[in-house]
DNA sequence: TCCTAAATAAGAATAGTTCTTATTATTGAA
DNA sequence: TTCAATAATAAGAACTATTCTTATTTAGGA
């Protein structure tokens, strides 16, 4: 759970600028819930993320957390584990195959590849357990989208 | 969202084959939701699956889609678009990486690898728009479950 | 055809997340 | 440093996706 001590300050000091160069307040909940989310290598919900601030910050609300850490996606400075969808979208194909997909519209396209079917793995992702597979998600702008942002010019 | 005639065919015999294999019944809301699922490549979520299966058989419930794609996923029939948790989990880390996925207990670890960020692409992917980058889902059994595995015998 | 277990529809319940509103706190200005 | 304006917060209501409960219906074997 615990990454290198300069690798948090790097973090924490682009944090803080992000917000300076935006006006946006920096408040202890923020700056806590930060911290917490940088300095973990386990890839935490919100909940997680909640309790352990708790500790620290025993009035922090889990809303706080959530609007804070949607912030923080906002500004570039964290991501999720995977693209989020709000429902589960299912896929009838058995075939092994990869996906495109638009991160503007959710558009989701299968394609294959034994190339890509069989990566060589450098050794630090086997070292985590038995692979069994991989997949690969190509994230992009799909073709429709990609006319319609041509078509409508910005006033 | 169309696929191939006799790619429907194959999938439903399979389909039929299954739930036979197993006594499960076979009704008609399993069948009007499998063919629907079976024949769109753009990964409906349930409610819409829902919307298009209720035109044909306009009592059927959500809660019987639902319970007939998680039918599906057991059966190994379908799966889903990405892998899926019940809450968002964050990543902190910027600098562009793949994940380990342990399939048993969702713990996620991260590598690098400028080999996998910058793959070759297949044109099948290229095509459907403008490729932004890609990420690698490496999924497996982390150490920790192989070593609960070993040591709880089956008895 | 009849019987029985399995499956369904309907709606309640739950989990994760977002919204509303009254209160509090940050930050720039005096 | 104090003050004012405005943004941010806590609390809880609301919302969305999903799952559970239960009374009713149905598939499939005898």
């Amino acid at each position: 759970m615990i990454i290198h001590e300069d690798e948090l300050e790097k973090r924490l000091g682009l944090f803080q600028k992000a917000l300076r160069d935006r006006g946006i307040k920096l408040t202890h909940q923020r700056l806590e819930i930060f911290r917490e989310i940088a300095s973990r290598i386990d890839h935490p919900d919100a909940e997680a993320v909640y309790r352990s601030v708790k500790t620290r910050l025993p009035t922090v609300s889990l809303d706080t957390v959530y609007r804070t850490l949607h912030l923080l996606m906002d500004l570039g400075l964290i991501g999720t584990l995977g693209d989020r969808f709000t429902s589960t979208r299912f896929d009838p194909n058995l075939k092994p195959h990869h996906h495109f997909l638009c991160v503007r519209c959710g558009l989701a396209r299968d394609f294959e590849s034994s190339e890509l079917d069989n990566l060589d793995l450098p050794e630090a992702a086997e070292g985590f357990g038995k692979v069994i597979d991989n997949n690969v998600v190509v994230r992009g702008i799909c073709n429709d989208c990609m006319r319609a942002a041509e078509t409508v010019k910005p006033r």
